[in-house]
RNA sequence: UCCUCCUUAGCUCAGUUGGUUAGAGCACCUGACUGUUAAUCAGGGGGUCUCUGGUUCAAGUCCAGAAGGGGGAGCCA
């Protein structure tokens, strides 16, 4: 007999009809009701056993082991559930050690714990929604730029090119790194190895995904992305996903229309479609709240700050008005940032925390920054000191978007470039789209991880990727 | 990388001015229990106090170093 999926069971009133499920169980009440979770949603379907099943097999109906059971769906005569499954037949499929599994549903193991056993934290209520919502958004992701006629580019992970600044570099090589072949002035040799040069994992395809937009006109890139930074925060990784789209005949307004009907699109399907898990997580995250003292606590609940980003557009300022907003701020005169504020600095994470946080309390567009401390990349604005940039600053997780109207002036450019010591003769290929019919363009760079943290509440971006890779761990 | 805090049972934690045999809740084991909902009740077992070195008659407790983790910062998405 097919299997079906607990979730399509618990969504249907309907009874009296025979099915198979398989999973995991969760608890055994009772000697009589097996809770039993396959995955397919949060919630377990509960099924009541019979007097007359198998003594050994009833031992082995342990938290954790695997079952395959054929039953009646009937409405439920306990209270707590609809409907339930009268058991004609169990199958145990696999054992579990009850005295050896970490997961007993009377424990609360902390999400560090969990995190040292990546195999089975999976089965957690907290990251089944996680990790639910994650794929939601990742799906929604694809939709939202097929709908739009967008070109699905993939850029390469390994790239030859070490100049794009986005950040130290993973080196990729075969050379022997005990004994490499060296030049005559003892200088590795990279011709020897296996690609014919220096080669790095990618750290961004936006300067890729620029030559797509030149050609398909929109594109997004959407893969793996790797910096060799010693972060050790709660919002980086070394291993990544980013979303980048990157569109021909787009100015830097056009590109925050984008940005912005991007993150509320993706914010509202998973709405739509994982509400459950949202709600669950909301709890969690209420919960958590509740142990921490009044003034630390959150201002909403998590489904309440989604409805605010679905339902308000985000604030755009630019950073000259920002730097204003900082230095008439109560908090400035205070004296209570740690860092000057000035126009010219960076924003640091303080001041970026003020103006989302307590200023405006909803996500953030910036542009207009000081071209001094931007990328190459961006295109000069007519002031002569500022640059078409524009990152989006989301309450709780900061930079969640950054992106930029790119140069499209082959002579500015090179200029700029010659300024900032980068080396124009690595990238012909890129300065190319510059010379053969060139076109204003823009594009953005959105953390993949940042916005999941976003969605499910979860404080550390260890715990919306299944694998975290950062400094000092690569598990798994 | 910097600042700061932490590491004690399977999990979450307590452990006083250094002092005899290191505790609790849950989990686990044994038994009871057929309408439970984190099931409940009775009984039982379980420890390299992260590691290395030091001070001391005596170290879970004090000192130094290492590893891992949390929070904050920088870098960024």
């Amino acid at each position: 007999m097919p299997r079906t999926r607990i979730k399509d069971i618990l969504a249907s009133d309907k009874t009296d009809y025979t099915v198979t499920i398989k999973g995991w169980v969760r608890s055994f009440r009772n000697n009589q009701f097996i809770a039993l979770n396959d995955g397919s949603c949060l919630n377990n379907l509960q099924a009541v056993i019979t007097l007359d099943t198998d003594e050994a097999l009833v031992r082995n109906i342990n938290p954790g082991a695997s079952l395959s059971i054929t039953g009646t769906v009937v409405a439920s005569l306990g209270k707590g559930q609809k409907v339930e499954l009268k058991t004609e037949s169990i199958e145990l499929l696999g054992a579990c050690d009850p005295e050896k599994y970490p997961l007993q549903l009377k424990n609360k193991p902390s999400l560090e714990y969990l995190r040292e056993i990546a195999h089975l934290r999976f089965r957690t209520n907290t990251f089944g929604a996680v990790f639910r919502v994650r794929h939601t958004l990742a799906y929604a992701i694809h939709k939202f730029y097929n709908d739009r006629g967008f070109v699905y580019l993939h850029t390469p992970i390994v790239t030859g090119s070490d100049a794009e600044g986005a950040g130290e570099m993973f080196r990729v090589t075969t050379l022997p790194f005990d004994n490499p072949p060296r030049n005559e002035d003892n200088s590795i040799d990279y011709k020897e190895d296996f690609f014919g040069k220096s080669t790095n994992l990618t750290v961004s395809g936006q300067l890729e995904a620029e030559l797509g937009a030149m050609a398909f006109g929109e594109v997004y890139t959407f893969g793996p992305t790797f910096r060799a930074e010693n972060s050790n925060t709660a919002r980086h990784l070394a291993e990544f996903w980013m979303i980048e789209p990157e569109v021909a005949f787009n100015d830097i307004n056009d590109n925050m229309d984008l940005a912005e009907d991007f993150i509320r699109y993706i914010i509202g399907y998973a709405m739509e479609h994982n509400r459950e898990d949202l709600d669950f997580l909301a709890t969690r995250l209420a919960d958590e709240d509740k142990q921490k003292p009044m003034n630390e606590r959150s201002e909403m609940g998590l489904v309440e700050k989604l409805d605010v980003v679905l339902n308000n557009k985000f604030e755009r300022i630019t950073y000259t008005e920002a730097i204003d907003i900082l230095l008439q701020s109560p908090h400035y005169k205070k004296k209570k940032f740690q860092y000057d504020v000035s126009w010219g600095i960076d924003l640091q994470s303080e001041h970026e925390r003020y103006l989302v946080e307590k200023h405006f309390k909803k996500p953030v567009i910036v542009t207009g920054y000081p071209k001094d401390i931007k990328a190459f990349y961006m295109r000069q604005n007519d002031d002569g000191k500022t640059v078409a940039a524009m990152d989006i600053l989301a309450p709780g997780i900061g930079e969640i978007v950054g992106g930029s109207q790119r140069e499209e002036r082959l002579e500015k450019l090179l200029q700029r470039m010659e300024e900032m010591h980068i080396p124009a003769h690595e990238m012909e290929w890129y300065l190319d789209t510059r010379r053969f019919g060139t076109v204003p363009h823009a594009g953005f760079g959105l953390g993949f991880e940042r916005i999941v943290q976003f969605v499910t509440g979860m404080g550390n971006i260890r715990d919306v990727i299944p694998f975290p890779r950062t400094p000092k761990n690569a598990e798994f």
